[in-house]
DNA sequence: AGCACGCCGACT
DNA sequence: GTCGGCGTGCTC
């Protein structure tokens, strides 16, 4: 029983902090009874601190000149991580460039903490049913046949994966993809595989589930960010155990999923910004992790949308990827015809009434006799984006981050949407008006946008959001109702299906909202639907903002349509005579795709060039400066003119962190391991100089 | 990421 | 005289 010095076992252990791993001695004890890797332990850390973490490798090289301590605790028979799980995760890790422990904390659902397990054994038990099949049913209803062109569409995709692993299907809005992914599901599952369907998380609506349901009964699990941790946790526990669910409908994070034998991966809106996850890291893209999950199985993925990203057609055109279209709308429902209408010409000619233009107000109060709906969309919630004394145009900013204050009417205060410090808005401009002694002692009951107040507010609200448009509907339309829809009237699942029911139900008349209202299921009511002002998105300092203008707009103006009548979107701009206004209209998706497609050919952009963006945090704003500078010059020893930068990012200034960023332009064909080494190198020297102790370094692989 | 250690201000 | 502010340094 004794051991010899060769025999000592030391194990690896990923722990929940931003490092790759950590090495602990095997207890003698636990030697020779079986690998441990894959299996939670308990070990002792720092001074006085405990973490759960999981084992990475047990091996025995012994590491030089540390101390190490000893494994307290084993806490699985069987390993909760399996082999594909751990090849994914470092994957993970090394495109991303981030520890393995940062992966392991998006990876693993937050109860496989064995105290909060043991915490929430308890809950569960009082509270019955804390199941995660929500319609505590089996499968009621048989496939819906196919449509013809649905039916050609699935053959193509058929046909395309006998060739292709991924494929992307381009169906216009209301073309009925999702009848062709149930049918596909149906197939592989019959097959015996299992298939991940992935959703933005908007998009994760209970109407989905239950159709979903409904066809698939309780194979099919669903895993969405707002279910508690114990659901989390059995999802997980059962995708590992004999017996998992054959489909998994879930959000970013249910790529983490263990997964046995996944035959098809199905990403539906694919274009989705929220795929990538920004904050925290790792900042992974989910859906092109997932194309590399389902590789791993040999398994195929099906892309879809109405509006390709850029990469993903780009892809799709030099036949890397498959390629199948849907032209046909269900049930053959017309697109929209969308109208322009020049504000800058209307503004002029003194016809503007706030935000509206007589062609709007006209359109608006036709659908408005017809007893049909409006949605009216912009960009941007709250009231407006900031405010501006009006004696000498000084904006209050928040203290902490390099941004203005925004506008929230109903609570009269300045917010600032980084870090969320609030205050009342000021009585006086303490820029012209430093002393406040000289003023009447008003609270700010006179809020910005009314002037009722006896004391005028010295502030003018600049840039519009949805509640400004919302604000000026009772002095245009007298009896019309309204909904609002945006981050702050829909935070929750339950308020966002809320305002979707009501304003199905007819509740109100008119739905104002950011883009979220674009993810709502199609209305059949809604005959008209205004985009109040197309410029802010396109004019955003961003390269991929005609892109994403077009995908938006597109999306928004899918709403429009009743089931006979073709819908009308009114399109108010002040650019009415460019290109990409045209190009939206026409709902030339390859016009647009072409045009930009040789700018980003030009300026070295995605997809042509892989982007990568280092950032440095510092609280000193010189020293900053300084090592910006310095590690910018070192990457141009490397890189040489793929370097740009270091510039200071539009927010340079985040919960007092300064913040700097560097850009690289790689060539997609570039060994993206050998980049990785050499930022890490870059990063130890950095690190390593006396001056750079407190200096943060982090990566953001292909940015959006 | 935490969390302890350490060195300077306003309180019983 | 202490309690406690958060700068900074380390974790197998």
């Amino acid at each position: 029983m004794r051991s010899h010095p060769e025999s000592i076992m030391f194990a690896d252990i990923i722990l929940p902090i931003p490092f790759d791993s950590f090495t602990y001695l095997v207890p003698p004890t636990l030697q020779p009874t079986r690998d441990l890797r894959g299996c939670r332990v308990v070990v002792p850390f720092g001074k006085n601190k405990i973490y759960t973490g999981v084992v990475l490798r047990v091996h025995n090289n012994k590491p030089e000149g540390v101390e190490m301590k000893e494994i307290m605790e084993v806490l699985d028979e069987q390993p909760v991580v399996n082999e594909k799980q751990f090849a994914f995760w470092q994957w993970i890790a090394n495109y991303y460039i981030c520890p393995l422990g940062d992966v392991m904390k998006s990876g693993l659902p937050g109860a496989m903490k064995p105290k909060d397990e043991a915490a929430l054994k308890e809950s569960s038990r009082k509270r019955k049913g804390g199941k995660n099949n929500l319609f505590h049913e089996d499968a009621t209803a048989t496939l819906q046949p196919l449509t013809p062109a649905q039916q050609t569409a699935m053959g193509g995709i058929e046909a395309s994966f006998k060739t292709k692993n991924v494929t992307l299907l381009h169906g216009v809005t209301s073309s009925g993809k999702t009848e062709i992914y149930i049918h596909l599901i149906n197939n592989y599952l019959e097959k015996g595989k299992q298939v991940l369907y992935l959703l933005p998380e908007i998009a994760l609506t209970t109407q989905i589930t239950e159709r979903l349901r409904h066809v698939f009964g309780d194979r099919m699990g669903v895993y969405h960010s707002k279910f508690t941790d114990v659901q989390r946790l059995e999802i997980y526990k059962r995708q590992a155990s004999p017996t998992p669910y054959q489909l998994i409908l879930g959000v970013r994070s249910s790529i983490f999923l263990p997964f046995q034998d996944l035959g098809l991966v199905i990403i539906d809106e694919e274009h989705e910004q929220s795929y990538k996850q920004q904050e925290p890291s790792p900042r992974y893209h989910a859906r092109n992790a997932a194309i590399m999950l389902a590789h791993m199985f040999g398994a195929k993925t099906l892309l879809g949308t109405a509006t390709p990203s850029f990469e993903v057609y780009h892809l799709a055109r030099k036949e890397r990827y498959g390629y199948v279209q849907l032209t046909q709308r269900y049930k053959n429902k017309q697109l929209p015809t969308i109208e322009i209408v020049d504000t800058k010409e209307a503004k002029r000619k003194k016809l503007m009434r706030g935000l509206f233009s007589p062609r709007l107000i006209e359109a608006m109060q036709g659908a408005l006799d017809r007893h049909e709906q409006i949605i009216l969309f912009q960009n941007r919630r709250g009231f407006s984006s900031f405010i501006e004394c009006r004696q000498c145009g000084w904006t209050p900013r928040c203290p902490h981050c390099d941004v203005t204050l925004t506008l929230h009417k109903k609570t009269s205060t300045l917010t600032c949407h980084y870090c969320g410090y609030t205050t009342r808005i000021p009585t006086h401009c303490p820029h012209c008006t430093p002393s406040p002694a000289s003023l009447p002692p008003s609270l700010p009951s006179s809020p910005v946008h009314s002037g009722v107040s006896a004391v005028p507010s010295p502030f003018l609200p600049i840039g519009t959001g949805t509640e400004k448009i919302e604000d000026q509907i009772p002095q245009l339309f007298e009896n019309a109702t309204t909904l609002r829809m945006d981050l702050d009237t829909a935070k929750t699942r339950l308020q966002f299906e809320r305002i979707i029911s009501d304003f199905a139900q007819h509740k109100a008349d008119i739905l104002i909202g950011t883009q979220m209202v674009t993810k709502g299921l199609d209305f059949d009511n809604v005959s008209v639907v205004g985009i109040l002002d197309a410029d802010t998105m396109l004019n955003l300092p961003d390269f991929r903002s005609y892109e994403r203008t077009f995908q938006t707009l597109s999306q928004v103006a899918g709403r429009a349509g009743r089931n006979n009548t073709p819908g009308l979107v009114i399109l108010q701009t002040r650019s009415a005579d460019a290109d990409i206004i045209r190009q939206i209209t026409q709902g030339d998706f390859w016009q647009m795709f072409r045009t930009q497609m040789e700018e980003r050919k030009l300026f070295h952009y995605p997809p042509f060039y892989r982007l990568i963006y280092v950032y440095l945090r510092h609280r000193d704003d010189q020293l900053l400066d300084h090592l910006a500078t310095d590690m910018g010059n070192r990457l141009r020893t490397i890189f040489g003119d793929r370097v740009l930068g270091p510039d200071r990012p539009p927010v340079a200034r985040i919960q007092s962190l300064y913040i700097r960023k560097l850009m690289l332009k790689i060539e997609p064909q570039a060994s993206i391991d050998k980049v990785r080494q050499s930022l890490l190198t870059i990063q130890q020297q950095m690190q390593s100089l006396p001056v750079a102790k407190n200096l943060n370094i982090y990566y953001d692989v292909d940015p959006l």
